[in-house]
DNA sequence: ATGATACTGAGAACCACTCTCATCTGGCAT
DNA sequence: ATGCCAGATGAGAGTGGTTCTCAGTATCAT
């Protein structure tokens, strides 16, 4: 993941994008909300506002570079689409998501869409539970 | 669905929380925001605010009279759950939204988040597309 | 380098929703 | 039936996440 991405995209190659994609990409917390990500450079000593990011996630999931999900908590979250279609898992006690595939479940879907005549462009599956490190407590 | 449901919970039997009972029943539309029931109850010359309409659909919730649900619209939209436990269908195009139950996707999903060492507390699958009228244009 | 155009930060605005508070009402005790 | 009061209500202010506006700035084809 590069400046070529962004060109790619029709976008400029700006600071903001860059810094934005360089923390997606080194952060090892892959399912960030903007604020976080905004916080985040802010202490990294960059000068970006909100809305830039904000701004900035759009087009990068317009662009097929980031995608968005709406978990229970209110706020979105984006992860790199590096990775192909996944679902998630996410912990209701610690907030922790995890990603997983299921070829059964996916195809299962597809028959179901399909017994009512419809066209599937997307769906979305998350699963909410306790993780392992939660149960303990 | 009356008073006495009402009543189990805990709640008084007002005027507005029967009113807005009966729309749910009463209305062909399955799947409504507050915003919608908000109205409905103002075109029907009853006299009640917006909070009301919340609060009493988040009672409704607590009190398991009533789902609420988050598509990608935005705002949430709730349903009467007398039925037992389903997943929607919806249409990119129209906004409509059909339900449907899968025992083979319910099972899968178990064991896919016990492979993971989840307790699975809940879990949203939501299939997105066009319905077959919507196709036709 | 230069200009046309796209991008930016700051703050205002927006939207769905919740809170506050003064008033009102359902339903138990009388 | 009547009075009482906890709980419920409507109006409007407040909130949190997100988007818009706008004047200034940076990118990049030329």
């Amino acid at each position: 993941m590069e400046s070529s991405d962004l060109k790619k995209a029709g976008l400029k190659v700006t600071l903001p994008r860059m810094k934005i994609l360089e923390l997606l990409e080194a952060s090892n917390v892959r399912h960030q909300s903007a604020e976080n990500i905004y916080r985040a450079l802010l202490d990294d000593g960059e000068e970006i506002g909100l809305a830039t990011v904000y701004r900035v996630l759009t087009q990068f999931e317009a662009a097929g570079l980031v995608e968005r999900h709406h978990f229970e908590s209110g706020q979105a979250v984006f992860e790199l689409s590096e990775k192909g279609h996944h679902d998630h898992i996410v912990c209701v006690s610690c907030g922790k998501v995890e990603e997983f595939y299921d070829e059964m479940i996916e195809n299962r879907q597809r028959e179901v869409a399909a017994a009512k005549g419809y066209e599937v462009t997307d769906h979305s599956l998350t699963l909410y539970g306790k993780c392992p490190d939660c149960q303990e407590e």
